[in-house]
Order: C-alpha cells, then sequence, then structure tokens
DNA sequence: AGACTCATGCTAAAGTTTTCACACATTGCA
DNA sequence: TGCAATGTGTGAAAACTTTAGCATGAGTCT
C-alpha cells in the first residue's frame, strides 16, 4: 500500500466502522467479517474491504477481521489513540448538555475548557470545570495547545466566535450553529444542525 | 422536467440551501445568484444550479433567484411549508436541550411529546410539556398521527425505543445516540453523533 | 436600438465512487 | 489428506456525481 490520496468519503465512513466494531467488542465478538459488518451498517461488504485496503490488509482470508486489531488500526488512523482536548464555547442548554455527556472520554475526546460571555454564566462551576470568560478564550487555547473546539452558541455569534477560536490557533472546530462559517485554509468545520436532518427525511414522508 | 427520480446526495443538500437562503434574507437581500450561494457554502455554482434544475426552473437569466419565491419553492419540496409534530424520547441532558431549542419552530418542526422512563422525570413540566412515560409512547404518537421522533436515550436503549417507535408508526428517527440502529423497510433513521464528526476531523490535523 | 454584461439551464465530458467477480488463503470436516 | 465453505484484497466495469462550457434570455448603458 502506497501513501496515495485517501478520499474524504472514505475518511468519513470510518468513524462509523470503529463505532460499530466497539459495539461488537462489547458485545463479547472477536472476530468479524466485512459481511456481517455491512449488515449492521447497511453498507455493501464490498465497501468496507475496499475503504479498508486504503489503509493495508488487515484482515485474513477465509477468516475475517480480528475485532480488537481492527480497531486498534483505526484508532491509529484517525489519530485517537490518544486524546484530544477539546474547547467548547457557549455554556448554555446545549453547551452544558455537551459538556456533561461521558461519551466522549473513552472515543477520544475530553472537554478541557468551557467559555461563555454571559456573566451569569462565567465562574460557574460545569461539570467540574470552571466556566471561562470568551474573553479570554485567545490566551487560555493556546496556552493548553488545544487544537478542536466545538461551537454551541447562537448564530449570529458563530461566526465571530469562530475567527477568534481560529486566531487563537484551532484547526477543527464543530459547529451546532445553524449557519454556515467561513473560515481559513487548513481549518476544518463540522456541523451538526438537528433541523437539517429532520428535512432530509420529510421530503422522503 | 419530467418525474425522475431525485439522488438522495441533491436532496440531502436542499435543507442547506433553505438555511443559507434564510440568512441572506435575513440579511436585508431579495436576490441572490448560484454564484453568490455557492460561495457561502462552499460549492461550485453548477452544482447548485443543476441541483435545483431537478425540481425546476426557478431562476432568471441574467438575474439570479428571488430569494423569497425560492425559500418558498424549496420549503414545498421538502415539504416543511406546513409544521411537523416531532415526538421526543428521553429527557437527560440533551433531550432537555432539545426541547428547549427554539430554533426548530421557524423551521418547520414543533416536540409536541416527551417521553422518559425514569419516574423521576415523568409529570415534570418541561418547556411547557409534561414529560410523559416511555410506556404510552405506543398510545399517544398514533393518537395525535406523530410521524417523526427524535431519540436520546442511551445507546443501549436506543434500539429498543426504535422498536417500539416504528411500531407506534413512526416513519423517521433522528437519532442521537451512538449507535447503528435498524429499522424495517420504509423507515428512515439519521444520526447525529459529535464524536464522529471529531473524529472525521482528527484524521486530518 | 445596439452593444455589453450577467447569470441561468442544459448537454457533454471528466472525475469519483461503488459494485462485481475472482484468485487465493484459511478453516473445518469427512 | 482432500474437499467444501468462507471471506479477503483487488482490478475492471458500472454507476453516479461534479465540473466545464455554451446557447440563450434579461437587464443596463449609451
Amino acid at each position: 500500500m502506497t501513501e496515495t490520496q485517501i478520499p474524504d468519503i472514505v475518511v468519513s465512513r470510518l468513524p462509523i466502522y470503529l463505532r460499530a466494531l466497539t459495539r461488537l467488542q462489547q458485545e463479547g465478538q472477536h472476530i468479524t467479517s466485512s459481511g456481517e459488518l455491512g449488515r449492521r451498517l447497511g453498507i455493501s461488504s464490498a465497501q468496507i474491504r475496499k475503504d479498508l485496503s486504503h489503509f493495508g490488509e488487515f484482515g485474513k482470508q477465509g477468516t475475517g477481521y480480528q475485532i480488537e486489531f481492527l480497531i486498534k488500526q483505526l484508532r491509529q488512523i484517525l489519530k485517537v489513540d490518544h486524546e484530544w482536548s477539546v474547547a467548547l464555547v457557549g455554556a448554555g442548554d446545549l453547551g452544558s448538555a455537551l459538556a456533561r455527556y461521558n461519551g466522549f472520554r473513552n472515543r477520544g475526546f475530553r472537554i478541557e475548557l468551557i467559555f461563555d460571555n454571559d456573566p451569569a454564566k462565567i465562574g460557574r462551576e460545569l461539570s467540574g470545570y470552571i466556566v471561562q470568560d470568551a474573553a479570554l478564550l485567545g490566551t487560555l487555547i493556546p496556552q493548553r495547545g488545544i487544537r478542536l473546539a466545538m461551537i454551541a452558541v447562537p448564530a449570529e455569534a458563530a461566526q465571530f466566535v469562530a475567527d477568534e477560536l481560529v486566531k487563537a490557533g484551532i484547526k477543527g472546530i464543530l459547529s451546532y450553529a445553524p449557519i454556515n462559517i467561513n473560515v481559513p485554509e487548513g481549518v476544518q468545520v463540522q456541523y451538526i444542525d438537528p433541523v437539517v436532518h429532520l428535512q432530509r427525511m420529510t421530503f422522503y414522508c
């Protein structure tokens, strides 16, 4: 396997594979096949094999994949074999829910800084951390070398916050604001907007 | 334009267009072009024109698109020209945040039923509604003819809840549980898992 | 009115992604 | 041991998606 450019669409499926494999492992299984995995995910087995083949040969003919090994490989590929610190901006309802969510930890992430610009929230404790003044964002983030951030602020503030985050050295932003954000080259943005997902379904209803 | 099958990938972009157009409208603009929209979204203008062309001719040569008109058309295409009632299962941190989120209303959705199975939560008020016993799900959902649901329960419970929802007549599920759900033909599922999004970014970091 | 600019909708071409189908390795069993 | 069953990795084909480029209509300016 040479160092070719991996298609984005392939990369975007790896976390799904990792999630399903982890599930299988929790269920006590040690070995699986592209067929079984595909059935679970509603994906063809050929696609799974082809996706994985971009990174190496992880399976054994006639047998399938050793789950523990494949998980380890995927974690390495996705660089979540170590923990990433994440900054969270916005400590409202959604931000609080994210801060308290304990599903980040064992999947490679930890919210380590929480910001808000509401004086009523600054200084308060949230899930073991003190909510910091958003004005300190430019200081604290570089100080800790944090590269990932989540935005849970109103749409109006999202672009401003994103700009500040980029200035602070953030390289990846996960935004919950229902608006498109513009960032310079080299910074990635992902969006979560439940309404978009709902609207994708109503078309077919 | 004849009644051909619309590619999923095209449908999945329409909510993004709708969102951006609504934004432009809020900014006071009345007319836009595929070029402007594309620049905002990081999409080529040709793609936007091609996507829209599946549904009709909405623009005017030399001028562009009338925003108000295009919004109306997209709402109609996505069937969000009327409000959809949505059931929410799970009234924990995340469920509560969703229940209180007021971004659903003006985009075509309203949470109208909230369920939980925790006796401590059942009967309590949440965002103007009483949290119902999840055991009543099979009664209340058909009663109100609700077809969409959101799942905000722990991964362990998600498949069970989904099964119940399907039995109750739900046709579209938006799941926040970090697990793949199996549903029968004709029922749609969409997933929101922040970790998946974060992992898609760490690959490139 | 004529010349120019702009931006659509469309066809064709280019590019990307998925599926197919098969050689080959491994396991289990008679 | 030989044979059937299973399941990988892959090259080639098929399917799908995006981009390019152009004919055309609509506004604008002189």
